[in-house]
DNA sequence: AGTATTTTTATTGTTGACAAAAATGATTAC
DNA sequence: GTAATCATTTTTGTCAACAATAAAAATACT
């Protein structure tokens, strides 16, 4: 699985097992809204989080900033906190956004590091990918996606790039799924990546570049064929 | 003129208890962070910051999590909250995020809007700038700059790039204003805003986009040589 | 004197209580 | 039966007190 605790500070929790890091409750209720375990709508309420986590309201209270900065919920003053519902609109300036900084993740991953890093993931996206594709084996396209992402945003070697990809990425989780599942999708995304990788494998990066442009476009533009079903 | 109402809320009364909005906090700190009225390494006590604003602890420390959320200052467990350094790698990090997503809002606002609503841009950049910066009036310039900036991602009409630019202007207000006073970038800078002009002017967004990013990347250029004098 | 240990102080982290607001439900008038 | 008003309950907003941690100062020891 593709748990990303994002910076491993696991350092000293004796005290108590593991709630004791301020980051884990709003990685928790990350996790949660991204993988629409509360669905964009839903209500938190302060007092049921609390008691859930065995923690006190100001705790959740924190933890509902830091979510509401990424967008992740929406805040009403003495209303309580919603989570973000993603308008078609909304998700359409997520790809636009997306296109640049993740084609500036593959240029920067493809000056930064050594061609031959990328063999690993060229031969991922050969054989294997291809028979779990053919037999609609979806999980595992999925996760070779995300490790293709954490490897680029890591190559890119900027924090700051991976902090806005990461809040993106954050918001358009579900959407990924959903629109792997469509007629065509993963087959198209696939053969854009290998493209991709192979241009990245031969240290081109204005290429890996453009062709990471052209493969976000692709998926804008069956989010747009699909988006009365995706959303 | 289109009142952007984040920035910019000054309100001076002390005693009032204008303090009941919840964003009125982070504004007045994010504001003097921006303005190095707060400079980089400054250490924020929240008692401190409480008791100036007569309002609890708290509410200071929700301030804290949405300024940290943006990377404006940093929080040590136990040690407390301190304005971000910016380094010189982040700086340039900044610019490279930058030029893709003001590029991206030049050319979005070229396509929504009108040639004819550019025009007045246009005329201010011609002889009143030329004279400001021939006078070296360099508050006009970037006021103007501002104004600009503003009417861009107003044009953009997309929130999200709204959210991630005024992240980034935060954290970069004070090296424009560094890197404007620097020889040959005011002259430099507004020779590159007209020639973007000119084209948004004739409704090419293709071309402004472009424009755009070299005004960037010349600016970039001009931090990088002068990087000893304005971190 | 210099270093280690302990005490003191200052600052942050956490909690539970209380106040304010909104949502819910009941009662009454029409 | 419906709508409006009021009381009740739930939920969020705010605060001040307490606990835990780190920094600073003072003491003791070699």
């Amino acid at each position: 699985m593709a748990t990303k605790p994002k910076s491993g500070t696991q350092r000293k929790s004796r005290k108590t097992p593991d709630q004791a890091s301020p980051e884990f409750l709003t990685n928790i209720l990350r996790d949660r809204i991204a993988n629409h375990d509360l669905p964009p709508g839903s209500k938190l309420r302060e007092s049921s989080l609390a008691e859930e986590f065995g923690v006190s309201r100001s705790r959740v209270r924190e933890a509902f900033s830091g979510l509401e900065e990424r967008g992740l919920i929406e805040r009403i003053p003495n209303r309580g906190a919603v989570v973000t519902r993603l308008e078609a609109s909304q998700a359409l300036e997520l790809f636009a956004v997306r296109e640049l900084l993740e084609a500036l993740a593959v240029r920067l991953s493809t000056q930064n590091l050594p061609p031959e890093s990328w063999q690993d993931l060229v031969e991922l996206f050969d054989e294997p990918l291809e028979k779990a594709v053919n037999e609609n084996n979806l999980e595992i396209y999925i996760d070779a996606l995300a490790t293709l992402r954490a490897r680029l945003v890591e190559g890119a070697n900027s924090p700051l790039l991976l902090g806005m990809l990461d809040s993106i990425y954050d918001r358009t989780r579900v959407l990924i799924r959903r629109l792997v599942i469509l007629p065509g999708r993963a087959r198209q995304g696939l053969e854009e990546h290998r493209a991709m990788l192979a241009a990245m494998r031969a240290g081109d990066a204005e290429k890996a570049e453009q062709l990471k442009r052209a493969n976000i476009q692709g998926s804008r533009e069956t989010f747009r064929k699909f988006q009365k079903f995706v959303l």
